[in-house]
DNA sequence: GGGGTATTTAAGCATTTGCTTAAATACTTA
DNA sequence: TAAGTATTTAAGCAAATGCTTAAATACCCC
């Protein structure tokens, strides 16, 4: 809520000096905060999020097995899976023509909670 | 890696039937997968994952207040806000012609390690 | 070398996203 | 009632996204 252009809101932030002083907090946080988002904005895409979980799943998994599983077609899986890598969120291993993804540890430990978050409440819609 | 039609991967589906068993298991994770996926698509755009972070330190904020620190106009601020609130990871209060904004129980459940993630960086960084 | 397989990349298209400006809505006060 | 304040909504625009089809690249085998 502006009172004027001088001071902002009464309940919160009472004065500029408070309003800088934040301001700041989230500058300093700027680069690990936005490097969080990246993540969640890939994992956040409902057949990426379903590639990630298969690949947590299965532990690994060329595009070929994920454009089945997923009914999807294989240059649409690969785009996929380009920008899960650019974003270090899953690492390739070739063999011969084939290509493996898997899960990064640092995205296995990011992911985890949220595929327990949904792997439990199916159990629990079960019982 | 495809070798027939009628069999999938020799590495890890091997055959139809399990590569049917594992279709069967992503169907039933399809509506508690698709919540998970919504919720991180909505955090995982760096203006709003500011606003949930600030939401979740200053307890409640206000549109123009939200404005004033991300330095953003209040419209683009109210649209934002608006995608959380339908997205259930918001809840408003309304006092006078002032709304304020604060995250739901559920959405700082599922924020928190993250937000942990980010602000443990910057601890780390310091010291 | 040719043919086959697996994957990636390119290009095009429709849809979605996030910002801006303007207008509308909801509230308070004189 | 008019003026002021806070917020939401509408509309328009440029950019981004995700799919498709086609082409290119990388590998294997006869």
């Amino acid at each position: 809520m502006k009172q004027k252009k001088q001071t902002a809101c009464i309940r919160v932030f009472a004065n500029e000096k408070q309003l800088n002083s934040c301001k700041r907090r989230m500058e300093e946080l700027r680069d690990p905060l936005g490097s969080v988002a990246s993540a969640l904005n890939l994992a956040g895409n409902e057949v990426r999020l379903k590639m990630l979980f298969l690949l947590k799943e299965e532990g690994e998994l060329c595009p070929c097995d994920l454009s089945d599983i997923l009914s999807m077609s294989v240059p649409a899986v690969s785009q996929h899976l380009r920008k899960l890598k650019d974003g270090d969120l899953v690492t390739t291993k070739k063999i011969a023509q084939t290509v493996f993804y898997a899960l990064t540890p640092e995205s296995e430990i990011l992911l985890q909670p949220h595929f327990d978050f949904f792997t439990n409440q199916t159990v629990k819609s079960a019982l």
